[in-house]
DNA sequence: CTTAGAATTAGAATTATTCTAAATTCAACT
DNA sequence: AGTTGAATTTAGAATAATTCTAATTCTAAG
């Protein structure tokens, strides 16, 4: 996770200010539709194209990240810690927890895989209180 | 995963008996899109709609599974026993990989979410040995 | 101030997925 | 065997999600 000095030497446009600032400031996982439409409200000649480029690029900076599921669009998260996702298979609501991966199993993974690991990432699928 | 029986039982129709064995025949996760291409060759009249819904249905059935990430196609993958997947941050290859999950890894996702888990899985992000 | 590269814009294009309506198949009943 | 109704399939259209394009604007370096 970047440091704020390290994200203002990103030198970040407007735009790209703006998208940050509208996940950052969500409780919520956003679509690409969604952070277009917030961020209309702050910035409103923001074009789509635009959106997707900079949720491209703060993924590429690691200051966002992106989930994705089943069907349906894409989601966007802020970054904060290494965390884990439950998914309601009934509603798909998503949810963040935050869990800790014993290091043995990044190991077995990376063992079994032969890839060198950069992170690693667990998703819980289950049925939320709601629909419960 | 269920025996050959139970499958059986289930009465799966020409289309849809090539669609699984489609992926069931395959050593890679295929896209929707290879799958129709794969059916074709086996079921030259079906179309894409029965592709899709064919996927539906069989997942619905717990016979294959729906896998995806970052962005691009769904992918769809035989159903074995539990797994969990490896991908490639450069070249985006998936790859099965079959941990131990730790029964109290399951529950602390459990609590924390407060959802009634069904089952979990884990991504490990790295790099593949083709790309190291 | 000029200039080149990067970013943004609007809209078109592409890709992925779902929907629709008509035709077909299938199983259960007479 | 013939009828009926529900489920499935088909072809193609529609929608949704994402990426591309070309023209314009911004920005930072000289």
């Amino acid at each position: 996770m970047k440091s704020t000095t390290e994200i203002e030497e990103l030198g970040l446009t407007k735009q790209r200010k703006v998208v940050l600032s509208v996940i950052m400031d969500s409780k919520e996982h956003l679509t690409a539709n969604e952070v277009f439409e917030l961020s209309k409200g702050l910035l409103p000649k923001i074009s789509f194209a635009t959106v997707y480029n900079s949720l491209r690029y703060l993924k590429e900076e690691g200051l966002i990240s992106e989930v994705s599921f089943g069907s349906g669009a894409s989601k966007y998260d802020r970054m904060t810690d290494r965390h884990d996702h439950a998914i309601c298979s009934k509603c798909g609501k998503l949810v963040d927890i935050h869990l800790d991966l014993p290091e043995e199993l990044i190991r077995q993974a990376a063992r079994h895989s032969k890839f060198k690991p950069e992170s690693m990432e667990l998703t819980l699928r289950g049925t939320c209180p709601e629909c419960k």
